[in-house]
DNA sequence: CTTACGGCCTGGGTGC
DNA sequence: TGCACCCAGGCCGTAA
């Protein structure tokens, strides 16, 4: 589940690896969560790897101009990229070439050092996509601010000027880029905050909290090089060490560090949802059930009632053979 | 208009 | 050994 610190750290790891490298050829394995592989495998042959970014939970890996040529700083915003999402599962990383292929390789370039940038990914919940400088300028204004570098006054306000619940503006892409459930519960746990309270209810103070405390954590997060919670592992293959320090997340049933309380889960904005009852108050009508009984009905959810339908209606209507969805 | 929910993709892990 | 089920992030269709 890499979120901003795991990607940051593998873009680190690229950066020291692959930076300046010229891919000589591509070959690819399954493609059904490419873009528009044809373009991945016309494109980037003969491209130099001259910038590895990171934007939000994705990497940019800025391509050299087709044509050999000198690019001049003007050109260096609008250059070509590949962009790659690592999903919940995606690892990429360069490779001797000798190694054979680790099982759930989907695609792998030839670089000019004689090694392989090889990506993997079992469930394919990840992305990659030949964008040129178009193409990338539109994907990337479907993104919100940074959240390490968003000034305290503008995250208030686009946290108290909406409605919705705390936790799924964490979550919003369009609001911060590259926070995830993770960084979102470990922030809320740290500023005292529930995570189904809305945005518009939230004290100023709150707020510029929260914001303190989800770049301090991000910030310690990079340094201890993500958390690895079942196979994040960085260019090295080694895992982060920032689950050590999780205060909530993937905590339900053990106690609050801070005030001994249990710690519990709940669906907040459709996610597993980790908090302290008593530290992090829930918001009016908030049920702080136990959510997740064996063979209990379904979970609880946050909000309105919930419609019922047996499981057995609900599987008869997934429709048999929907066809992936394509970006294009 | 904004917001929320349910479903879907996939395969590893788990529990029966 | 098998198998049903759950879960994850992002996105979409639908509904309120």
């Amino acid at each position: 589940m890499p979120e901003l610190p795991e990607v940051e750290t593998v873009a680190r790891g690229l950066r020291r690896t692959i930076l300046g490298r010229r891919i000589l050829s591509v070959t690819l394995g399954k493609t059904d969560f490419m873009d528009d592989p044809a373009a991945i495998e016309h494109h980037l042959p003969g491209r130099r790897i001259e910038l590895v970014e990171r934007y939000g939970k994705f990497m940019l890996l800025r391509l050299s101009p087709a044509h050999a040529r000198q690019a001049s700083d003007k050109e260096d915003a609008a250059r070509a990229a590949l962009l790659v999402h690592l999903g919940m599962t995606g690892q990429i990383a360069s490779t001797n070439a000798a190694k054979p292929w680790e099982k759930h390789t989907h695609a792998s370039f030839a670089l000019d050092d004689g090694r392989e940038l090889r990506y993997t990914d079992a469930r394919r919940f990840g992305r990659l996509a030949y964008l040129s400088p178009a193409l990338l300028a539109v994907e990337l204004l479907r993104f919100g601010a940074d959240p390490l570098e968003v000034k305290a006054d503008e995250f208030a306000e686009r946290i108290r000027s909406r409605r919705s619940r705390i936790k799924a503006m964490l979550l919003d892409q369009s609001v911060l880029r590259g926070v995830g459930n993770i960084y979102a519960d470990e922030s809320l746990w740290k500023a005292k905050i529930h995570p189904a309270k809305l945005g518009a209810n939230l004290s100023k103070q709150q707020v510029t909290v929260l914001h303190g405390a989800l770049q301090e954590i991000l910030h310690k997060a990079i340094v201890l090089r993500g958390s690895s919670i079942s196979d994040f592992r960085d260019t090295d293959g080694e895992p982060g060490a920032y689950q050590q320090h999780h205060k909530a997340y993937g905590r339900e049933g053990q106690k609050c560090y801070r005030c001994g309380a249990i710690i519990r889960r709940a669906i907040v904005a459709g996610r597993s949802s980790y908090f302290c009852p008593k530290c992090q108050p829930g918001p009016r009508g908030f049920l702080s059930l136990a959510l997740r009984g064996k063979k209990a009905p379904k979970q609880k959810l946050i909000g309105r009632p919930l419609k019922k339908k047996s499981a057995s209606e609900a599987r008869s209507k997934t429709s048999p053979n929907r066809k992936r969805h394509s970006r294009f």
